[in-house]
RNA sequence: GCCGAUGUAGCUCAGCCGGUUAGAGCGGGCGUUUCAUACGCGCUAGGUCGGAGGUUCGAGUCCUCCCAUCGGCACCA
C-alpha cells in the first residue's frame, strides 16, 4: 500500500497551542490513526518554527539566547500534544542541525539549476509579522497593517527565488492535478491568484542572524518561510544528497501520499511557493493540500489582538480529552470555518456520546450480559431474522460509507456515518427487546440478539478508535477484546460481519461516557470561565476566549523586484522649474461627499474646480474625515492628472493631503478664493 | 470594482446529470417502552427552497438580473 505522509503546520515558538492549533493537529492524529488502522505505513509530522527577528529580539529581552528560548517554549507544545492524544511519529524545531543542513541542501539543489539569483531588496519591514509591506499596504502614520505598531525602512542585498518563471509550470501542475488544493473554492482562488503572474520572491535577509545561513554566504540568513516549509522535507532527511535517507524514499512522493494539512491563511505559501520551490529542485510537490478554516469561539469573532487564548488543556480536564476531539471533528466541517461553542459541545458529549453510544454499550453489556448471559459474549444461533439482516447490513453500510468519508477528509461525515449506525443498534434493541427474551427458557434468541449488538459495538468501537483512542480502547476492554493493534498491510476496518468472537468473558465497568447533568455542567463552565445566555440551548455564549489562530504571519511578503541599477544611482531627486510647470494644481470647492460603498478607504468627492461642471474625485481618506466635514471646504487638487478607476468610480484628479502619526489632513488655502484657483 | 462561494424548517445543514406529497440531526410538541447513564424508540415541524423574470410538459435543481452575507484580488490618481 502507499505510505501516506500527513503534516500540520509548523507552529510558531512564540505562541501557545490553542483551539486552532489543536485542532488541525488532531486533525492530523485522526487521519494517521485511521490510515494505520487500513494497514498503509502512515507518519505524522508536527513540529515548531523557531526562527525570525520576533524570536531574536523577545530573546533579548528576556536575556536568553534565542535558542535558551526556544528550548522552554516547546515545551508547552510537546506537553499539549501529548494530553490530546496526538501521537506524532516526529516533531521537527527549525533549529535542529537535521533541518539547517537539508534547508541548504535544498537550498544549493535550487540555486544550481539556476533560480536563485542575488538582487537588491527594499521595504517597509515589520518585526511583528516578519513581513516586508510596500508604501501602500501601510496605514497612516507608517504603522503595520497586522500590529499597528511602526514598521522599519530596511533595505539589503537579497537572494532571489526565480518564481516568475514559474507562473505557467504552476497553472500546468494545477490543471494536471485537479485535487491539489482542497476545498475546491480554495483551489479556485489559488489559480486565479498565479493567473495574475508572479514576481520574484525575496529569499534571503541580511538584517537580522536568527536563521539559517544561506549557503556559500553567511552574510545572509535563509527567509523564513523558505526555511519553514523544508521542515516537510527535512524532516525525513530530504532532499537527499550524499547519505541514504529511507524516510524519504519512502514517504516522499511520488512514492508515498503526502497531505499539509494548513490554515488557510498560509495557503498561498503551500500551494504556490512550496511547490515552485519543489519543481525548482526537480523534486515532486505534495499530493494535496488541505486548507482548514477558522474556529470562532461561541460565535464571536476574535482578534489576535486581543491576546486572549482558548486553550484546550482546561478544555480536556472539563470535558475529557476524547469527547473534545470526537466534538471538535464532528461538529466543525473540515476546510470551512467552524464555531466552538460550549453549548454544542455539552450537547454532542450528552447526546451522542453518553445517551447514543454510551448508553448502548452500558444496556446491553453491564446488564442483560451480566443478568442473563453470564457475563460472557454469547455465540450468534441463527436463523438471521429480516431484523438481524437488516442490522449486518446497516453496520457494513456505515462502516463502508465511514471510510469513504475518511478518506476524502471529511472526518465530520465519518462520524455521522458512525453515529448512523449507533442509532440502528439503539433501534435493533428496541425492536427485539432483549429483556423479554431473557425471561424465557431458551435464551438461544437472546444470544443471536445480543451478539448482534455486541458485533454492531465493536464495529463502532474500531471506527471510532482513530477519533477517540483511549475511549475505543475502554470499550474493548469492557467487551474482553484485546487492544486494536495496527499492523502494515493488515486491514482492521470493518468489512465482513461477524468478526467478535463468542465466549469470551466481559468486563463491564463504568459508563463509557458519563452524562453531564445541570449542575455538573454549570459547574464546568464555571471553572472554565465561560457564561451561556441560555443554559442548555443554543444560544450564544460568551467566554473571556480567544483567537483561532493564524500559526503564521498572516501576510505575505509584498515583493518588488530587485532595484535597477538606475534607480540606485539616482539620489538627485530635485526638478526643473518645467517638471514642475506640468502639474497643474487648483482650489476645488467640495460640493457633496459620501462614502463608497464596500470601500473602507474612499470618499466620493464632487467638487467645484473651475470646470463647467462638477468634477468627481475619489479620495482615500474615510478613515479621517466624515463626509459631512468635508462639504464646504476649499482644497487644493492635482487637475490635470490622469482620470482613473477605482472601484468602478472615475476619478478626475487627486485631493492633496499630509500625514504623519497624528493622522491625515487635506490641504487648504488660507482664503476663500474663487474655486478653480490655479495654485503655484 | 473584478473573480468566486453561499443564501432550503427555530438552529446546523443534505438535496447528483431538472421530474411523484422538499429531507436529516438538534431543539420544541405529543406518545410509548423499561434492559440502560430519567437513557431508548415512535410520531410531529405544514418551510413563498433570498427576490424578480425566463427556458421547459415540468425547476431549490438550468439561464438572466437584483438583494444579502462571506471569501480572494484590486483600490488612498
Amino acid at each position: 500500500m502507499k505510505p501516506f505522509y500527513v503534516t500540520t503546520p509548523i507552529y510558531y515558538v512564540n505562541d501557545r497551542p490553542h483551539i486552532g492549533t489543536a485542532y488541525s493537529t488532531i486533525a492530523a492524529d485522526v487521519l494517521t490513526r485511521y490510515q494505520r488502522l487500513r494497514g498503509r505505513p502512515a507518519r505524522f509530522l508536527t513540529g515548531l518554527d523557531e526562527h525570525g527577528l520576533k524570536i531574536a529580539r523577545t530573546a533579548e529581552a528576556q536575556g536568553l539566547t534565542p535558542q535558551e528560548l526556544t528550548d522552554q517554549m516547546q515545551e508547552p507544545f510537546r506537553q499539549t500534544w501529548k494530553l490530546l492524544s496526538c501521537e506524532h511519529d516526529d516533531f521537527i524545531r527549525t533549529t535542529e542541525r537535521r533541518h539547517k543542513r537539508k534547508a541548504q541542501a535544498l537550498w544549493r539543489m535550487i540555486q544550481e539549476r539556476g533560480d536563485i539569483y542575488l538582487g537588491e531588496y527594499e521595504d517597509w519591514y515589520c518585526v511583528g509579522c516578519e513581513t516586508f509591506y510596500t508604501e501602500k499596504d501601510l496605514l497612516e502614520g507608517k504603522l503595520c497593517p497586522q500590529h499597528l505598531k511602526p514598521v522599519e525602512r530596511i533595505k539589503e542585498s537579497s537572494y532571489f527565488f526565480r518564481l516568475s518563471k514559474y507562473t505557467q509550470p504552476l497553472l500546468d501542475y494545477y490543471e494536471a492535478h485537479p485535487d491539489f488544493v482542497k476545498p475546491s473554492a480554495r483551489f479556485n482562488e489559488v489559480k486565479s491568484f498565479v493567473r495574475e503572474g508572479l514576481r520574484d520572491l525575496s529569499l534571503s535577509r541580511t538584517s537580522f542572524r536568527w536563521g539559517i545561513p544561506v549557503p556559500g554566504d553567511p552574510e545572509h540568513v535563509m527567509y523564513v518561510w523558505f526555511d519553514a516549509l523544508s521542515n516537510y522535507m527535512s524532516a525525513l532527511g530530504g532532499p537527499v544528497e550524499n547519505e541514504p535517507a529511507p524516510l524519504f524514499e519512502q514517504f516522499w512522493p511520488p512514492n508515498g501520499d503526502l497531505v499539509h494539512l494548513v490554515g488557510k491563511d498560509i495557503l498561498r505559501f503551500h500551494a504556490v511557493y512550496w511547490p515552485a520551490f519543489l519543481l525548482a529542485a526537480g523534486l515532486t510537490p505534495p499530493t494535496q493540500i488541505w486548507a482548514h478554516g477558522w474556529l470562532t469561539v461561541n460565535g464571536q469573532k476574535m482578534s489576535k489582538s486581543l491576546g486572549n487564548f482558548l486553550r484546550p488543556e482546561p478544555l480536556a480536564e472539563a470535558f475529557g480529552v476524547d469527547p473534545l476531539r470526537y466534538y471538535l471533528m464532528r461538529d466543525v466541517a473540515f476546510g470551512q470555518d467552524g464555531d466552538f461553542s460550549h453549548a454544542n459541545l455539552i450537547a454532542r458529549l450528552n447526546g451522542e456520546l453518553a445517551n447514543g453510544l454510551g448508553n448502548l454499550l452500558n444496556r446491553v453489556l453491564a446488564s442483560i450480559v451480566q443478568k442473563s448471559l453470564g457475563g460472557r459474549i454469547p455465540a450468534p444461533t441463527g436463523p438471521d431474522t429480516a431484523e438481524d439482516l437488516t442490522l449486518q447490513a446497516e453496520a457494513l453500510r456505515c462502516a463502508r460509507a465511514a471510510a469513504e468519508q475518511l478518506d476524502a477528509v471529511a472526518p465530520q461525515r465519518a462520524l455521522e456515518a458512525v453515529w448512523e449506525l449507533v442509532s440502528a443498534a439503539n433501534r435493533y434493541v428496541d425492536r427485539t427487546e432483549p429483556w423479554a427474551l431473557a425471561k424465557l427458557e431458551d435464551k438461544s434468541r437472546l444470544s443471536h440478539v445480543v451478539y448482534h449488538v455486541l458485533e454492531t459495538v465493536r464495529m463502532i468501537g474500531v471506527m471510532i478508535s482513530p477519533f477517540m483512542p483511549g475511549k475505543a480502547h475502554e470499550l474493548r476492554e469492557q467487551m474482553g477484546l484485546h487492544p486494536l493493534m495496527a499492523t502494515v498491510g493488515c486491514d482492521l476496518w470493518p468489512s465482513v460481519w461477524g468478526g467478535l468472537p463468542s465466549g469470551i468473558t466481559t468486563q463491564p465497568g463504568k459508563p463509557l461516557f458519563p452524562r453531564l447533568d445541570k449542575d455538573q455542567e454549570a459547574a464546568a463552565l464555571e471553572n472554565l470561565g465561560v457564561k451561556l445566555d441560555a443554559p442548555g440551548s443554543h444560544a450564544a455564549a460568551t467566554s473571556k476566549a480567544q483567537s483561532p489562530k493564524s500559526q503564521k504571519p498572516a501576510q505575505e511578503p509584498k515583493v518588488t523586484e530587485p532595484a535597477s541599477p538606475a534607480t540606485q544611482a539616482s539620489t538627485d531627486t530635485s526638478i526643473s522649474y518645467d517638471d514642475f510647470a506640468k502639474v497643474e494644481l487648483r482650489v476645488g470647492l467640495v460640493l457633496t461627499a459620501e462614502p463608497v460603498p464596500k470601500s473602507d478607504k474612499l470618499l466620493r468627492l464632487t467638487l467645484d474646480a473651475g470646470d463647467p461642471a462638477p468634477r468627481q474625485i475619489l479620495a482615500g481618506i474615510a478613515q479621517h474625515y466624515a463626509p459631512e466635514a468635508l462639504v464646504g471646504k476649499r482644497v487644493i487638487i492635482v487637475a490635470n492628472l490622469k482620470p482613473r478607476k477605482l472601484m468602478g468610480l472615475e476619478s478626475q484628479g487627486m485631493v492633496l493631503a499630509a500625514s504623519d502619526e497624528t493622522g491625515l489632513f487635506v490641504s487648504a488655502v488660507a482664503g476663500d478664493v474663487k474655486p478653480g484657483s490655479l495654485v503655484k
